[in-house]
RNA sequence: GUCCCAGUGGCCUAAUGGAUAAGGCGGCAGAUUCCGGAUCUGCUGAUGCGGGUUCGAUUCCUGCCUGGGACGCCA
């Protein structure tokens, strides 16, 4: 449809030098296949709209070029554009057939750099289903990158430092056994004190299982209410890392690990990987935190207040703040997060300048212009955010250190366990890769199907739904696709280019191409605003029309050959253009459902 | 208090300022001698409230209401 736009652009360019042409398309397909809305020129060029649509009409219907143009209708200021209906559908099939896999992309990417950060979840649980949107958003974007020929490299931001991780560390080693005393020797927070790591041998840490994550950082949250003393040891804990006390560090790499390989392997089910894992800790092991701090004292905006904290000054940048300040360290100089984030963001903008990517929640939004201010300060041009916003519970907000969650992985078990049950149901046995595939396609689908910076609120019955809209409901479509061919015995012998595309005539037929060359400009659309559900709401809507075009238009038992061939390789254009969704969504096709 | 995001049938979701607001779930009524009924067909039913801009507003501006998020010592 594209070029066919673009031919009757440039021809009336010429009619109509200094306006800027408008294509929409009808809402109903017995109006044509393009139109053109007429008002707005009508007031350029102070004439009735429908004097100017009949004016178009006369250009096309003169332009030898346009011959693809059957005819024209002026309805209301409209006009209402046909296409050669055989013409059309054999440009939409062959140029499917022909591109294959890479069929709907424009290759903007051109093996230019880009990075991607996505996830970088608290290294302290399981992951609930909130923080599955970051990753499920992140990596359709990765996806679509890739597809449009980027260089991707996928980040994971390990936060494992600071007051959290602290905390959680403290509760694995009371849960591993480790003596309190060791622990209140400790309350100093002085260098040097007593070991109370839980990776050396016989202290706990070993033994703590990803699992038990959860429950312990809930535990250790819930005490911490209680007892002051808590955050006091938490404080000593971190003092210690930050000055280097290395079975320290190895305590906390070690926790950390455990639960990034827990997650890891979650995120890899559902086929979401990453490329480098960075550890916060590092930029302060390194030296680049404080390199940064030096660099922004350089700048003349940072500030000491007078309980000694250091905060850069942004007031030039006119953030909605009360006070304009990005508070970078504590009193005792131990660094904030804020202050790493920037170091570490510095890392990425340097590896890769032009595409650089992150996905965050919507609660990091100002914090993130923050973050940006600071960064314009150095002279670097901040990552492009894309903000998300949270999963809800029907009874409140999850929270992972309260434990009101669903944990990602109990869905994703939940999901697999119900699609087993429905194969089992209709074939009578086990199908154990089927069933993670059609039970992670549930889960996938529905985190994406809604726009990012919409609400979501989680539920069970309809996240776990196999009807309608729905991941099974995409795979069922292509498994029916798939099963076609399998009885026709034969692989399209013939040359779609030789095939009679006039004998497809129904207008389930046309509406279907129609549907399938809509997939470019979905994934243009899906990567300007960087949002996967316009690819998932694309991709249903494809099967839709070929559900009702399944019903109403038998393949192998058409009426005659040149009809079964024509629809073979109608078909396999659909084939083709949902593998290439499910490679963007990261959705695995089924073959028997 | 200030700032950001969202409000669409009973529930969930869609719609570059364009024509009759598109689907899913639920409910009701149907479809299988014929390529897979995880499907399809029909019926039911919606743009939070008030102004404004426009030939035209779910979309843009503005006031209010509701929900989510944020606003130097968490990350």
């Amino acid at each position: 449809m594209d070029q066919y736009r673009k031919k009757i652009e440039q021809s009336l360019a010429s009619a109509y030098p200094d306006t800027e042409i408008v294509f929409t398309e009808p809402p109903d397909p017995t109006m044509g296949d393009i139109s053109i809305p007429c008002f707005t020129l009508a007031k350029t060029l102070r004439r009735n709209p429908s004097v100017i649509a009949s004016d178009l009409a006369e250009v096309i219907s003169k332009d030898p070029e346009l011959h693809f143009v059957k005819k024209t209708e002026n309805s209301g200021g409209y006009l209402n554009i046909f296409i050669d209906k055989p013409l059309l559908v054999k440009d939409i099939i062959t140029a499917i057939l022909s591109q294959g896999p890479a069929y709907g992309s424009s290759s903007s990417g051109r093996s230019a750099r880009a990075i991607v950060e996505h996830t970088s979840i608290n290294p302290n649980a399981s992951p609930h289903v909130g923080r599955a949107r970051n990753a499920l958003i992140g990596d359709c974007i990765v996806r679509l990158l890739r597809f449009e020929g980027y260089e991707v490299e996928v980040h994971y931001f390990v936060n494992d430092i600071g007051k959290q991780i602290a905390m959680l560390l403290l509760g694995a080693m009371q849960k591993s056994g480790h003596p309190d005393p060791a622990i209140s020797s400790c309350r100093s927070g002085l260098p040097g004190s007593p070991d109370f790591s839980v990776n050396s041998e016989g202290s706990g840490g070993k033994n703590i299982r990803f699992e038990d994550l959860l429950d312990i950082y809930v535990a250790i949250n819930k005490k911490a209410a209680e007892d002051p003393d808590i955050e006091k040891q938490v404080f000593s804990l971190l003092y210690a890392l930050e000055n280097g006390d290395s079975q320290i560090r190895g305590s906390f790499r070690t926790l950390v690990n455990t639960c990034i390989d827990g997650q890891s392997a979650i995120f890899e089910k559902l086929g979401i990987k990453y490329d480098v894992f960075d550890y916060e800790s590092d930029y302060i092991y390194k030296g680049t935190a404080a390199a940064v701090l030096e660099m922004l004292r350089q700048t003349g905006k940072l500030e000491e207040d007078e309980e000694g904290r250091l905060a850069l000054n942004q007031s030039e940048y006119s953030l909605p703040l009360k006070a304009p300040y990005l508070v970078l360290t504590r009193k005792d100089k131990t660094s904030l997060y804020p202050l790493r984030d920037i170091a570490y963001t510095m890392d990425k903008i340097r590896s890769a300048p032009d595409m650089n990517i992150v996905v965050l929640g919507e609660d990091q939004k100002l914090y993130f212009r923050q973050i940006a201010a600071a960064l314009d300060l150095l002279g670097y041009k901040a990552p492009e955010p894309v903000h998300y916003s949270f999963v809800l519970l029907a009874e409140g907000k999850m929270a992972t250190r309260k434990g009101n969650v669903v944990l990602l992985e109990d869905f994703m078990n939940e999901a697999v366990s119900k699609a087993t049950a429905e194969i089992r149901k209709r074939r009578d046995c086990s199908d154990p890769a089927a069933a993670s595939a059609i039970g992670f396609g549930a889960v996938k689908y529905a985190i994406l199907r809604a726009s990012n910076d919409k609400n979501v609120t989680f539920d069970w019955d309809s996240a776990l739904s196999f009807e309608g809209e729905s991941g099974p409901y995409l795979q069922y479509s292509l498994a029916r696709i798939n099963s076609i061919f399998k009885r026709s015995g034969e692989v399209l012998q013939a040359d779609p280019e030789k095939i009679d595309y006039a004998v497809l005539s129904d207008p389930l037929e046309i509406e279907l191409a129609k549907e399938a060359a809509a997939f470019p400009s979905a994934v243009r659309s899906a990567l300007k605003s960087y949002s996967p559900h316009i690819i998932a709401g694309y991709v249903y809507g494809l099967t839709k029309k070929f559900s009702v075009f399944y019903h109403e238009c038998p393949v192998l038992n058409a009426e005659s050959d040149e009809l079964r061939m024509a629809r073979l390789c109608l078909i396999e254009a659909v084939r083709q253009v949902i593998l290439n969704c499910f490679g963007l969504l990261g959705i695995e096709p089924v073959d028997i459902m």
